[in-house]
DNA sequence: AACCCCATCAACCGCAACTTG
DNA sequence: TCAAGTTGCGGTTGATGGGGT
């Protein structure tokens, strides 16, 4: 279509965001939430691109992001998904909802594909061939992909059952529709969670964001501004993704079976303590999931393979098992 | 000290999917 | 149904900083 790019236009402005810019877009996403993303510049009066605002805000601005050093555990989640989902960044991210599609994909050709490589060449010696394993997997991806739909299918059935019937409140991001809908009006609270605009906004959340959340709207919103990442409307994360994408809606399910505070518990070592601010945020009103669920059948499917490249349509069996599993098991979460 | 090389990551770009009128 | 507008995603680029020579 011959519509011009919107970063085209004279006068807008490219490159680093200044602090000042951070301050105005915070400032807009605290009174009107995300979204509208072309109203954005207009609104705001920054010289920016629409995109380059909702770019700025899911990658970095957003609560709730972890920067910094990835975990082990974290690494192996990556290489793991990375082989069953291929290069999908936003549908890995959804796993690691701490961290940005963006961060993984850097993360992934910065690190982790040398990583790769040198294992790979360190274990062609002992008859080892990713590349084999990798190969297999094409043709396996069907077969799993099936058996993936299936069990999401009974999943989200259960899921929209318990929901409607136990909790109409329910806190749980999961959504019986397949594209929630995002809203704007719904009252954020934000600490952002990279350390400079945390100081930056001191001030500034102090008065604006402890406000307690109460949602408008069902599950979905509640969850939103609890869980701090993972459904804010129009952000990366695939809750609100448009896709009809298996491990994308499993992930959502996923996401709302275990809380991600689970793996924050594995990285305790993690050198980049949350701020202040976004601590106070992350820790509003998040179902303590971890009390119920046992860790260790997440923890089983990640490990329990022989390390990286391993089996991946039993990876992907264990993976829509363990939705399953976990709905079965522990009906109570709902 | 100056230069080069490389790694890292924030930001940009183009495309596709989705939404809306 | 279709075209225009909007949003999301993945690949790529470019600025920056650190280390080596």
């Amino acid at each position: 279509m011959g519509r011009p790019p919107c970063c085209d236009k004279v006068g807008v402005k490219k490159g680093p965001w200044t602090p000042e810019e951070d301050i105005l877009l915070v400032t807009y996403i605290q009174e009107h939430g995300p979204g509208n993303w072309r109203a954005v510049p207009t609104n705001t009066g920054l010289l920016r691109c629409s995109k380059s605002c909702r770019l700025r805000w899911t990658n970095y601005l957003r609560p709730g992001i972890k920067r910094g050093n990835f975990t082990d555990h974290e690494e192996k989640m990556i290489i793991h998904l990375q082989a069953l989902l291929g290069n999908r960044w936003a549908a890995i991210a959804s796993y690691l909802p701490q961290r940005t599609d963006n961060d993984i994909k850097n993360y992934w050709n910065t690190h982790l594909k040398k990583k790769l490589k040198k294992l790979q060449l360190g274990s062609e010696c002992e008859g080892y061939d990713r590349d084999r394993i990798l190969s297999s997997e094409a043709t396996s991806r069907g077969q799993w992909e099936k058996r993936l739909q299936t069990d999401i299918h009974m999943a989200k059935q259960a899921l929209c059952e318990a929901l409607s019937i136990e909790k109409p409140e329910a806190t749980i991001s999961i959504t019986c529709e397949t594209k929630p809908k995002p809203t704007t009006t719904q009252p954020y609270t934000y600490a952002s969670s990279t350390e400079n605009i945390a100081q930056l906004l001191h001030g500034f959340m102090r008065r604006n964001s402890p406000k307690p959340t109460t949602p408008k709207h069902n599950s979905l919103s509640s969850a939103a501004s609890s869980e701090g990442t993972s459904t804010t409307p129009g952000t990366t994360t695939s809750t609100t993704a448009p896709h009809n994408d298996n491990a994308i809606d499993l992930s959502e399910a996923f996401e709302s079976l275990f809380g991600f505070e689970s793996f924050e518990s594995s990285n305790s070592d993690s050198s980049q303590p949350l701020s202040p601010d976004a601590s106070l945020f992350q820790g509003e009103s998040k179902p303590d999931i971890n009390a119920q669920l046992p860790l260790s059948l997440l923890e089983k499917w990640l490990f329990d393979e022989g390390g990286c490249g391993g089996d991946v349509s039993a990876a992907a069996q264990e993976h829509a098992d363990l939705a399953d599993m976990t709905l079965d098991e522990n009906p109570d979460l709902f």
